[in-house]
RNA sequence: GCCCCCAUAGUUCAAUGGAUAGAACAGGAGACUUCUAAGCUCUUGAUGUGGGUUCGAUUCCUACUGGGGGCACCA
C-alpha cells in the first residue's frame, strides 16, 4: 500500500474512533514543500460534527499518525486552521523513488483504463483550406489528451474530420474553374483559390449564385461517385478535380501533423457522412425528432433549453449538424469504442449541445458515451484572425517562424525544430484547455523561463551529468537500477517531487487537463536546476545516491514530456 | 434581445473550497577557478465592483461592470 493510502486509512480509523464515520476528507499535496509531503484536512471537516476545536482533533490525528507511521516519517505537525502536515523520512521517500529508477518507460503510468478503447477526434482541418493555428492548437491538445489516456492503459484511436464538401469547397473549385485550372498543383494554390472564391462570394451577386449552384452540383456529383461511368463529362472532370484537390490538401495537412507528432488512424470526410447523416435525419423526421420549417429540416432545441438549428437546408443539402450525426454512426461502425471524445474550439459548444441532444433521441447509447471537450481559441493581440484582413497565421507558417528563432541559438536543425515545436506545444499546454490564448508572435513564444526549452534544457543537463559520470572510472554500475541507502538523512526536495509523478499523471488524465502535468514538470525542472546549481553531483558527497536521483529525474522528465508530446533533444 | 464562457502583478499564465494567491517575462540587485548560463540566488508588484453561503471563497450562489463566443438554412 502506498504511504498515501496508509495515511488515509489511519485517519479514517481515527475519525471513526472519535465517532465520525464516512467523512469525505483529503490527503493532499500541500501548497509548499515546506509544509511537508502530505497534508490532511480532516480536522476542519469534522470539527463541527464533533463540536470540537479543529486544532484539538488535529492534535489527536497527528499523534495517531505519528505512532502508526513510525519510521516512515520525520515529523507530523499541526498547522494553520487545523491541517495535519506529514513530512516523510528518507527511507519512505526511497521506497517510493524505487519505481522512478526501475520502472523505466512504465514509470508514471497506471492501469485505470486497461482494456478500454477510446476514440478521439481532433485537429479537423478542412481540405481546400490552409491549416491555421487554431487547428494546430486543437491538434496539440488532442495529442496530449490522447497520450494521457494511453498512459492509463487504454487503446486510443485517433481520428480527424474534414469538410470536403460544402460552400468552402465550392468557392475554391469555382475560382479554379474560372481560371481554367483543371489540375491544381499545390495545397497553397488551392488555399489561395478558396480565398479568392470567398471574396468573390461576398462581393458579387453573380459569383454567389454560381458558387451556390456549384455547391449543389458538387453534392450530387459526389453522391454519384460510385457510379462514375454514368456521370456526364463535365461532372466527371469536376469529380477528378475535387479528388486531386482534396488529396493535395490532405497531404499538406498530414505533413504539418507529422511535424507535431500526430498521426491519425482514421480520416473522415463530410462526403462520407452525408449519406448516413441524411438517412438518419430523414428517419428522425418521420419519428418527429426533427421537423419541417420553411422547407428546411430543423431540430427544435428550444424544447431542451438550446436553440433551433437547421439540419437539412431548403435546397436539400445537409448542414454540418447532419454531417456530425452521420459521423457518429460512421465512427461507431469503423472504430467501435467505449468512449468518444470530440475536441474542438469553444465556438462549437452550442453546435455540439444541439447535435448531442438530437443524437440522444436517435441513438441514446452513442450520445451517452460521447463527450465534447472544447478548447479555447487562439487570439492575436492584433485582433481576431481573418483571412480577408490577411492576418491569418497558418500552422506551418508559425512553426517555420519559431524554428528560425530557435536556429539563432542552436545551429543543429534537428534540435532547433525540437525546441521550436516544444515551445509552441508548451505555450498551448501550460494553460487550462478551455482558456483562450492571447498570442503575440513577438513576445508570447518564449524560449526562456517558463517555457518548453526550459524543460528540455533541464533534462539535457541531467543527461550530460550521467554521460560525464560514465566516463569516470571510479563510478560503477552507472545503469544499475538500484538505489543506494547511502543518502542524507533529510531527503532532497527534488526527490520529494519526483515521487508525486504517477499521481499527477493520473489526476491530469482524470480531468483531461494536460496543463496539470505541464505545471508539475515546470516545477520539477526548476527544482532540478536548483539542485544542480547547489549540489556537486560527480565527486560530491553521496555521489551514488545523487546519480540515482539524476536518473530518476531523467526518467520522470522524459516520460512526462512524452505524455505531453514534447520531444527531448539529446543536446542543446 | 436570449444563451454560454471569461475577468488574478505592467504583460502572458497557475492555484481538487484550505495555510503567507504561485510562476515566467519585463524592472532592480547578485553569485560563479566546479558536472551545459536556454541556468542559479535575492528583490519590486495582483484576485473588476457590491452582496450572500461557509470554520475558511480566486474557486460556489447573486446583482452589476467590462471582454469573448453562439443564436435556421456556413463549417
Amino acid at each position: 500500500m502506498s504511504i498515501k493510502g496508509k495515511i488515509h486509512k489511519i485517519v479514517k480509523n481515527s475519525l471513526a474512533d472519535m465517532g465520525a464515520e464516512d467523512i469525505d476528507f483529503a490527503v493532499e499535496y500541500p501548497a509548499s514543500l515546506e509544509h511537508g509531503d502530505f497534508a490532511v484536512n480532516a480536522a476542519m471537516v469534522v470539527a463541527k460534527k464533533l463540536s470540537k476545536n479543529p486544532r484539538e482533533i488535529a492534535d489527536e490525528l497527528a499523534s495517531n499518525l505519528k505512532s502508526a507511521l513510525g519510521k516512515d516519517i520525520i515529523s507530523v505537525s499541526v498547522a494553520g486552521p487545523g491541517f495535519v502536515n506529514i513530512k516523510l523520512s528518507q527511507s519512505a521517500i526511497l521506497s517510493e523513488l524505487e519505481g522512478a529508477v526501475s520502472e523505466d518507460e512504465e514509470w508514471g503510468k497506471n492501469n485505470t483504463r486497461s482494456g478500454e478503447r477510446v476514440s478521439i477526434e481532433y485537429g479537423n482541418p478542412n481540405p481546400f483550406k490552409e491549416m491555421h493555428i487554431g487547428h494546430l492548437m486543437g491538434a496539440v491538445i488532442g495529442e496530449a489528451v490522447s497520450r494521457l489516456i494511453e498512459s492509463s492503459g487504454a487503446v486510443v484511436v485517433r481520428d480527424t474530420f474534414g469538410g470536403d464538401v460544402g460552400p468552402h469547397v465550392a468557392k475554391a473549385l469555382w475560382w479554379l474553374l474560372r481560371e481554367g485550372i483543371t489540375e491544381p498543383g499545390s495545397a497553397t494554390e488551392i488555399g489561395k483559390a478558396y480565398l479568392k472564391g470567398s471574396n468573390a462570394y461576398e462581393k458579387s451577386e453573380t459569383a454567389k449564385k454560381e458558387i451556390d449552384s456549384l455547391n449543389v452540383t458538387l453534392y450530387e456529383t459526389i453522391s454519384m461517385a460510385e457510379n462514375e461511368a454514368e456521370l456526364q463529362n463535365d461532372k466527371r472532370k469536376l469529380l477528378a478535380m475535387w479528388r486531386t484537390g482534396r488529396e493535395l490538401s490532405m497531404q499538406e495537412h498530414r505533413r504539418v501533423f507529422a511535424l507535431i507528432g500526430t498521426k491519425f488512424d482514421y480520416e473522415f470526410f463530410d462526403s462520407d457522412t452525408v449519406a448516413p447523416g441524411m438517412r438518419v435525419v430523414n428517419d428522425g423526421l418521420k419519428k418527429g425528432i426533427f421537423e419541417k420549417s420553411d422547407g428546411a429540416v430543423v431540430y427544435h432545441g428550444e424544447k431542451h433549453g438550446l436553440h433551433t438549428l437547421v439540419f437539412i437546408t431548403s435546397r436539400g443539402t445537409p448542414t454540418y449538424e447532419t454531417k456530425d450525426i452521420g459521423l457518429a454512426f460512421l465512427r461507431e461502425e469503423h472504430i467501435t469504442s467505449g468512449k468518444v471524445i470530440i475536441i474542438t474550439g469553444t465556438e462549437q459548444i452550442g453546435h455540439f449541445n444541439v447535435v448531442l441532444s438530437a443524437l440522444s433521441e436517435i441513438a441514446p447509447g452513442i450520445a451517452k458515451k460521447t463527450t465534447h471537450v472544447p478548447h479555447g481559441l487562439l487570439r492575436l493581440t492584433t485582433g481576431k484572425m481573418s483571412s480577408r484582413k490577411g492576418n491569418v497565421i497558418t500552422g506551418s507558417g508559425l512553426i517555420r517562424e519559431v524554428i528560425e528563432k530557435a536556429l539563432e541559438r542552436n545551429k543543429d536543425p534537428i534540435v532547433a525544430e525540437q525546441v521550436a515545436i516544444g515551445a509552441i506545444k508548451y505555450m498551448i499546454l501550460r494553460q487550462s484547455p478551455g482558456a483562450e490564448i492571447v498570442f503575440d508572435t513577438e513576445k508570447s513564444l518564449s524560449l526562456d523561463g517558463d517555457s518548453g526549452p526550459y524543460l528540455q534544457y533541464a533534462l539535457v543537463r541531467a543527461q550530460s551529468v550521467l554521460r560525464n559520470a560514465e566516463k569516470s572510472k571510479d563510478i560503477k554500475n552507472i545503469d544499475a537500477p538500484i538505489l543506494t541507502d547511502d543518502a542524507p538523512e533529510t531527503p532532497y526536495d527534488i526527490s520529494r517531487l519526483i515521487v508525486r509523478f504517477p499521481e499527477i499523471v493520473a489526476n491530469a488524465e482524470r480531468l483531461l487537463a494536460p496543463n496539470l502535468l505541464t505545471t508539475y514538470l515546470t516545477e520539477l525542472a526548476g527544482e532540478w536546476n536548483s539542485f544542480y546549481a547547489k549540489e556537486r553531483i560527480i565527486g560530491g558527497e553521496y555521489e551514488a545516491y545523487k546519480l540515482s536521483l539524476a536518473r530518476a529525474f531523467i526518467k520522470t522528465m522524459t516520460n512526462g514530456l512524452a505524455i505531453l508530446g514534447i520531444e527531448a533533444p539529446k543536446k542543446m
